[in-house]
This record gives C-alpha cells, structure tokens and sequence, in this order.
DNA sequence: GAATAAAAGATATGATGTATCATATCTAGT
DNA sequence: ACTAGATATGATACATCATATCTTTTATTC
C-alpha cells in the first residue's frame, strides 16, 4: 500500500468511526498507519515500539491495546489469536454483505493473507453452530494454512 | 464424563500414542486426566496447579507445556488460542475421516463446546484457501459465538 | 550393565495482557 | 466562555502465558 492510498485508507476509517459516533483520534489515526504501514501482523509491543520510535511523548502500551480494542470493534483492526499480533484489515466496509473476509496464516513463516469469499459458507457453518444452541458472533476465522513458499 | 467413561477414554489414549511407537508415560496421562474432569478448557497454569494439588512432587510449568504440546500432537489435546487454554478432545480418533470436529467457544462466559460436523464445509473452504495458493494445515477452527445462556 | 537417546526437572527470563486509579480532552447545553 | 458529563489517555503495578537453557533422570538397545 503507497502513500496515497494509506492516507485514503485512513479517511474511510475516520468516516466508518464517525457513523457511530466515535472518533478516529489522533493516536488511533497514528497506530492504524503503522499497521497499514507495515502490511502484515505485528504484536501490541512491536506497534509501540514503533510508534514511540521517533515520537516526542511515549505512548503506554495500555494505551496500545485500548486503541487496538477500539479499532477490532469498528473492524479496522483484526487480532490473529493464534499468535497474538495484529493487522490491519485491508478489505472495504462499503456493506456488501455476500461477502466476508478470512485470515490465511501460514503455520510456518507466520505470514498472514486476507482473501474474500462468498458468506455462503460462512452461513452454512452458521447454521450448524446454531443446532448444536449457539449463535456464531463473528464470521471471521483463522485458517491454519501453509503458504505457497513454504 | 464419568469416572468409567475417563478410565476408558485413557486406555484409548494410550492406544493412540503406542500406534505411533510414543508413550503415554504417567504424567501425561495425569494431565490428560484433569483435562477431561475438568470437561471444559484450562490454561497451563491452572493445570499446573490442579496436578500439583495433592501431588508429593510439584511438576514445573515447562513441563505441563511439553506434555501439553506432546498431547497435541497426538490430537488428544487441542489448544483454544483466542483465549489460551487447552482442552481434552473427546471425539472418537477411529479415523472416520467424513467427520471432523469444531470448538465453539462463547465470547462471554468462555465455555466451550465441541461440535462433530460433516468434512463438507470445510473442504469447501479448503478449496477457496487453495485458490488463494494456501494450503489448509488444520481442519479444525475456533467459533467466536454466543452460547444458549449468554 | 554401559552407551545412547528421549524425556522431565529446575531456574530464569521474556512476552503478552489487564486492573486500577488518575488525568486530560472533547462536546453539548446553558 | 463555563461547566458537567462522557470519552480518551497516562502511569504503575501486576497477572498471565510461554520459552530458553542447562542439568538430571529414565528408558532402550547393544
């Protein structure tokens, strides 16, 4: 992602915070582009580290995960449990609801890729879930997969 | 699960790991044991405890980890990385391969549940993991959902 | 029973995440 | 502009989760 397009990134994810009457404040802004910046997972620390890198005033790691926090619940942000890092979802949130976005973590070099697919499958799974009494949350997953150079 | 029930569930176990020319030496058998009487998802340091409860000698967490992480590997245990925790598995392992199970873990009280679904879905899914050129390593997945009492 | 390999113990430390309470900043109503 | 309430952030301490490393024990094979 260049330049540009980050920063039209960022204005989409000021709109989307800003429909729910939230605010897409400074540091928010700030620890969104360093994970747009870097394209791929980092940990709570690594994105303080390098957003204290260079800053005037350190920010807390507290601070780090409750920005984090705020950017999962606007699906800006989505937090890969299986290695505790964090990325950047890169898909639209123009409300096209046919389809869904999944993590592709790669078991061996930990790379992660975002691909799109039908909620078809996504609904089916919804629905076995729903016989067994529970209601599926979150329709994003994380697929323990190898990569095509490992 | 009852007692009768673990006990046989154990022997099974041991059959499993002798298959494979490895052992299901005692402590990894203890371990095994507080997992399926706890019938729900523990971490590592509550299992720790649970066998150092009443045991003449305390067993390190390193070592709980390596049993934790042999057990895996033979599927007996499967680990829930969105909160870190690990449970027995308690579906049959007498390879029927047109079934596999799924975790549904509720977002608010953490209880798990292990559900048996039919492979349909998931080599669906396989196959869209396949045209992204991944390759799907685990057919197993962690549903972020909402159990009947939440 | 000695050589060897696999497993477990022991200790230390690193990495990740949260509880709690204090402070700052923004926003709206007046 | 003033201020009350809500939202956001800072600071500290601690809880939780995991691994590196080295030593000792245990099992297996010759």
């Amino acid at each position: 992602m260049n330049k540009r397009q980050i920063s039209k990134w960022i204005d989409d994810a000021r709109s989307v915070c800003e429909q729910s009457g939230a605010r897409l404040t400074e540091k928010r802004q700030d620890i969104l582009k360093i994970l747009l910046i870097a394209g791929g997972p980092l940990s709570a620390y690594q994105i303080a580290n390098a957003y204290n890198d260079g800053a005037q005033k350190p920010m807390p790691t507290m601070s780090v995960y409750r920005i984090l926090e705020f950017l999962e619940t606007k699906d800006l942000v989505h937090k890969l449990s299986s290695n505790n890092k964090y990325i950047a979802c890169t898909h639209s949130h123009n409300g096209d609801t046919r389809k869904v976005t999944q993590f592709l973590i790669c078991n061996q070099c930990k790379i992660a890729k975002e691909i799109i697919i039908s909620t078809k499958i996504m609904d089916e799974l919804g629905k076995v879930v729903e016989n067994a009494g529970f209601a599926l949350k979150h329709r994003q997953l994380e697929l323990d997969c190898l990569c095509e150079e490992c």
